[in-house]
DNA sequence: ATAATAACGAGA
DNA sequence: CTCGTTATTATC
């Protein structure tokens, strides 16, 4: 039933008419009288008899095409049962709006199969070329690309090295899964990366072999492309995270390319993120699954950890000998005493490492942070991130002068004191990120600046001399590879009121310095922070499983996801007690707040051992359908696993 | 939304 | 006890 209340999240049983009989299939649309009014719904599945005494009939099939196939029907329960959410609203997210004209386009198809768009040998269990030299980097690359073309359902977090051509290896695992007899799911963060990896699959499969599923290309492009999946006229399903629950037929593979990326995440109810469904998906269908990215976050690390999938990484002296030089700079341009100055903003290091690029006719790049960053507070004197005494949230200044208050348990911090050093003192971080990025332009005159950020993304850049200023996620990929990456303002990133910042910062960075020309001889990579920082660290020794396996460790100890599973509900204060209150939260449940959210309402979290989050899930979505059952007027939002926490 | 059903309370 | 009215609950 397509209707979101969560009381109605289960089946109907109606009576099919004799004049539906052959159309009424399993994954249909249809409408159905529900509650004397016409109610969109779906056809699960046919059954000879109804446990139901008295049964209302079919009203109308929508469209006897399938939409919805058995796995991603299956896959959409689980993912509902994992979010505390209803089925109707992931299949809302599952099955793109129907779109007619799509439809009889792609339907027509079917009888004349000479269609230019889809050629005849466009098939699964096609011909492909399995290429394995470009895993050859790392020790069990190799051996997944095996794995992938016999069928069998390996899990891989892989490492990327700088410099590595990711859609190349993404589409030669395509291939090997394809060369199998296989389907494919790869998603991917933005429209750029999604481009890249279908330029890297044309190549590799030839046209017409895969179709690209994104919001972004409009409801008829993506409705048609999804009948194309859904009829298994392709094997192979790219795109961004509207992609997650793409049908493709015998699925061999998923895979996540920069699964830190928060476009990962699902904004509407009931919030999945694409790494989640896609893993769910791999489990419920033995599907292969392979989650990479140039840095690791704690949520991979986590499946490497409880063995859920082996880790593919390169070699310490592999890693080393690609890496390009990498520095660290203590000059704080926050710190500078004259602000103004265009020298005092770019540290020495960091500007010899750009005029050497620049002479030597390479491009520069130099990534600052957006600005809008939340303010957080750190340490005046040492700069260790305050965090509350009581549940190691994070603490911010409600005014300039105002007394420190955990954004998460909302405890007032009177009398902080830094575990770290003992200050007392406490500063909140400012960014004038734009206006270094001009004055960057001024300190070289002559060179030409490109810039890459929100109003207009570059996607490459040439490879001569050139001052490119980008912000995190619009770097462009130079011809060749940059001669020097900066990093600046290191502390917008590090000291953002984040669970993830310093992992987020350390993904950026990553991001980027991977642009940079591989080996130490040429590229050269500064970024502007204390070299004893964790993230930073990780960045100079590129080890970012070092890192997430130090991160996850700390989550572990605080007790933050994904080390335990985290719930949360938001509403006006009377409407998210009542629906705690209502709920059978399970055994060592401990909730946790209120802390205000935007609007006046406010917001709790609720934290359970990870062998407890079905059983967390299934208690709130029960406790919502309580409320809405009562015609409960004010709405409350319930988000598992929500990326922001505070 | 709306119909059925349970719950309730006043008057016989 | 019965009828009429009102909360509650399920909706095939």
């Amino acid at each position: 039933m397509d209707v979101p209340l969560p009381h109605l999240d289960r089946p109907f049983d109606y009576l099919v008419p004799e004049a539906l009989d052959a159309e009424a299939q399993p994954g249909v649309r249809v409408k159905v009288r529900f509650a004397g009014q016409l109610v969109d719904g779906w056809l699960l599945e046919r059954a000879e008899s109804s446990a139901h005494p008295k049964l209302a009939y079919l009203e109308k099939v929508v469209s006897p095409v399938p939409v919805l196939s058995p796995e991603v029907a299956r896959l959409a329960r689980a993912v509902a049962d994992r979010y505390a959410g209803s089925l109707a609203d992931v299949l809302r997210l599952a099955v793109p709006p129907r779109h007619a004209r799509a439809e009889k386009a792609v339907t027509a198809d079917a009888d004349a199969p000479a269609d230019p768009d889809a050629p005849a040998d466009a098939r699964p269990g096609g011909r492909a070329e399995v290429d394995p030299r470009g895993w050859r980097d790392y020790p069990a690359g190799p051996a997944l690309l095996r794995a992938l073309t016999d069928g069998r359902p390996a899990r891989a977090v892989w490492s990327a090295l700088p410099g590595e051509d990711w859609a190349d290896r993404y589409a030669d695992a395509v291939a090997a899964t394809v060369a199998g007899g296989r389907g494919a799911v790869v998603v991917v963060a933005d429209a750029r990366d999604l481009d890249r990896l279908d330029a890297a699959l044309t190549a590799v499969l030839g046209a017409g072999r895969h179709v690209r599923l994104t919001a972004a290309d409009g409801p008829a492009r993506r409705y048609r492309a999804f009948l194309a999946a859904r009829r298994g006229d392709v094997a192979v399903v790219i795109g961004t995270r509207a992609a997650m629950f793409a049908p493709v037929e015998r699925l061999g593979l998923v895979a996540i390319w920069d699964d830190g990326d928060d476009l990962h995440a699902e904004p509407r109810a009931p919030y999945p993120h694409a790494r989640d469904v896609l893993l769910t998906r791999a489990q419920l269908g033995d599907a292969a699954a392979l989650v990479g990215g140039y840095a690791r976050s704690a949520e991979a690390q986590l499946l490497v950890e409880t063995s859920w999938a082996r880790e593919v990484v390169a070699d310490r002296a592999v890693v080393r000998a690609r890496t390009p030089a990498m520095a660290p700079t203590g000059d704080d341009p926050q710190l500078a005493r004259d602000p103004g100055a265009a020298s005092a903003r770019l540290p020495s290091l960091a500007w010899t490492s750009a005029r050497d690029a620049l002479r030597a006719d390479l491009p520069v790049l130099v990534q600052v942070p957006r600005r809008g960053y939340v303010p957080s507070v750190a340490c005046a004197d040492c700069r260790t991130p305050a965090r509350c005494p009581h549940c190691a949230g994070p603490l911010a200044l409600p005014s300039a002068q105002g007394t420190p208050a955990c954004r998460w348990c909302g405890r007032v911090a009177a009398a902080y004191a830094c575990p770290e050093c003992g200050g007392r003192r406490l500063r909140a971080s400012v960014t004038g990120a734009r206006r270094t990025a001009e004055e960057l332009g001024r300190a070289f005159p002559g060179v030409p600046v490109r810039t890459s950020g929100r109003e207009e993304v570059l996607a490459t850049v040439p490879g001569g001399a050139g001052l490119v200023i980008a912000t995190p996620g619009a770097e462009p990929v130079a011809d060749g590879g940059y001669g020097a990456v900066l990093l600046l303002d290191s502390w917008a990133l590090l000291t953002r009121a984040d669970l993830r910042a310093g992992e987020e910062a350390l993904r950026r960075w990553m991001a980027a310095a991977a642009l940079a020309r591989p080996g130490t001889a040429s590229g050269r990579v500064v970024v502007v922070a204390d070299g004893a920082l964790a993230p930073v660290q990780a960045l100079l020794r590129w080890d970012s499983a070092w890192f997430a396996a130090r991160e996850l460790a700390e989550r572990r100890e605080l007790g933050f996801p994904p080390a335990v599973r985290m719930a949360s509900v938001t509403g006006v204060a009377e409407a998210v007690s009542d629906l705690l209150d209502g709920a059978r939260l399970p055994d060592g449940a401990e909730v946790l707040g209120p802390v205000p959210a935007d609007e006046g309402r406010e917001r709790m979290l609720v934290r359970v051992p990870r062998s407890r989050a079905a059983a967390l899930a299934e208690a709130l979505h029960a406790a919502a359908g309580q409320r809405s059952a009562r015609k409960a007027a004010d709405p409350v939002r319930l988000q598992v696993d929500p990326l922001v926490l505070f």
